[in-house]
DNA sequence: TCAATAGTGTCTATGAGACAGTATGCA
DNA sequence: TGCATACTGTCTCATAGACACTATTGA
């Protein structure tokens, strides 16, 4: 096999002599969606808590987007991984390590930000509410919590010559202590014999900065589908939990309500039941259960 | 709300006097794992032809690792996205537009290329042996289609106080017109309390440059698991096969052969019969089929 | 006592795995 | 004729959905 362009250099010389400024660079960012589950305050004393599911936004106090809220985010450092500026991230928010994390996907578009070419790689984070308190850090006056509800608003799909289009359209809900932010995004799947295209679009959108709407949405549908076939919600439960307290976990993240006979069947070898009972409830005391790794780590 | 800083600008001026070069920037690559489905020469005239999964790889003509073999790939130019740059060279490869893409996994280690520091977002491409040719571009005579082929090797579970280790150890053959490439990669799960972490490491690896083989992995593993749940594995056939050659294409990348009458159940909506039949098989005709958009869109 | 939740038993529908059995073209 | 593949019928088993039923606390 010949080689096109001869070499001179030996290795060693070539990496010496090596140019990076010879090509375009972007600035590369990291993005987080930190996501946990809450209770909501309830009245009656029978009652159990409703669960919220939230996400961590930080308002922005600078230009663009200024005023606006924004996923927390920052520029990867010369010797950190995009994993690793995600973890600094969050430490740096929430005062949290060792958490659930995962990398969703690399949003690349070249006018994404209007400052400069931002590449940003988004990650999703799941934090066990029971030991959560945003850090005292410099950002922390403008970190907060809003809660996170989405709508199928209508779903059409378009069958053509040789392929197929699917659209759908959501409604994204952030509810903050003063702010509401209203986000409509449409997903279009379509499929023809040679190229299957799948965007988000962002139809609407009331206060959430870049594309940070976008990052949500994927991040809510990638937490949905992995709750199916994974033991991930378990990193959004304290270490020990009631069955009822998971599945409403379950249930504020799909969105609808499930069966608990056939909930406990489903998730039982993920869990590990121990001798604590809940009490003062004003109904029949439940048992607590702790996680039982052996059988999550298997879904990963 | 409180603003931390003042800020003095207005939007528009704060545009124009921000400098990008504050931050270091490093390269950002798109990689890509084209896979296709091959036929084997097959001697006897009555058998079927044996099925192959093939990858892509490019012989490397330059430092760092001349003469080895990588995934193609090139840098990402200002005006497109990671995707864009990936579709570029996929067709200055294989001159093919318009196949089936989906994004991997960013890659980011700070040391992962000699040379400097290279972000790079892994693609995964498939295509259809039908219309395959490989492109007479540049690169041509440095491209060459291996066949591939992984086994898991050993798989430990370690049961820890609240957590658990489960290392899973597997060997990647790749094979050549003249080279045999393999390579050991080790995947480590491990969940504790509070974190879960899931990273590869290659323990051997005799010709794939880079971290190219951790990268071919995670895309066989995505392809392996994306099987069972999507009808992505249409998007290797030709306009028209039969169900045993699609049957073959699930049990070669699976690694594994299926029963028959369960694997026709099981994609009998994804796929529609014709009115044509094969001949000339040296044993009874089989219908053939063509892709079932309309069904295949609902499971992306 | 009763509101509210905790927890179980079981019927049914569905889908995958297993395997036997029938169908068919061509050297 | 028989090899090799094409294709179908049906039994079994595992699992999810549905729902009825019993159990238990504390104001």
């Amino acid at each position: 096999m010949p080689e096109k362009k001869k070499v001179f250099l030996n290795e060693e010389t070539f990496l010496q002599q090596y140019n990076a400024d010879d090509y375009v660079h972007p600035s590369v960012a990291a993005d987080m969606v930190i996501f946990t589950v809450m209770d909501a305050p309830e009245a009656n004393y029978r009652k159990l808590p409703e669960k919220q599911l939230c996400v961590l936004l930080i308002r922005r106090g600078m230009y663009p987007f200024l005023g606006q809220w924004a996923l927390p985010g920052g520029f990867v450092r010369p010797n950190e991984t995009v994993g690793n500026a995600a973890r600094r991230e969050l430490r740096e928010e929430t005062g949290l390590d060792n958490v659930y994390m995962e990398q969703l996907c690399t949003f690349s578009e070249p006018d994404r930000d209007p400052r400069t070419r931002v590449i940003s790689c988004a990650h999703m984070a799941l934090v066990n509410s029971a030991n959560l308190q945003l850090a005292a850090g410099d950002d922390a006056d403008r970190a907060a919590w809003f809660r996170c509800s989405s709508q199928l608003l209508s779903e059409s799909r378009e069958t053509h010559t040789m392929g197929c289009t699917i659209t759908k359209r959501s409604l994204f809900h952030l509810s903050g202590e003063n702010v509401q932010i209203n986000c409509t995004l449409e997903h279009k799947i379509s499929h023809t014999t040679h190229s299957v295209t799948d965007e988000y679009t962002i139809i609407e959108n009331t206060g959430l900065a870049f594309d940070h709407a976008r990052i949500l949405a994927l991040a809510l549908e990638r937490l949905r589908s992995k709750l199916e076939y994974t033991g991930i919600a378990l990193h959004l439960m304290p270490a020990r939990f009631t069955l009822t307290q998971l599945q409403q976990v379950y249930e504020v993240i799909l969105g609808r309500s499930l069966l608990a006979a056939a909930f406990r069947r489903k998730i039982a070898p993920l869990v590990r039941g121990t001798d604590e009972y809940t009490s003062d409830a004003g109904h029949r005391p439940s048992q607590l259960f702790e996680r039982n790794w052996d059988n999550i780590a298997e879904l990963i």
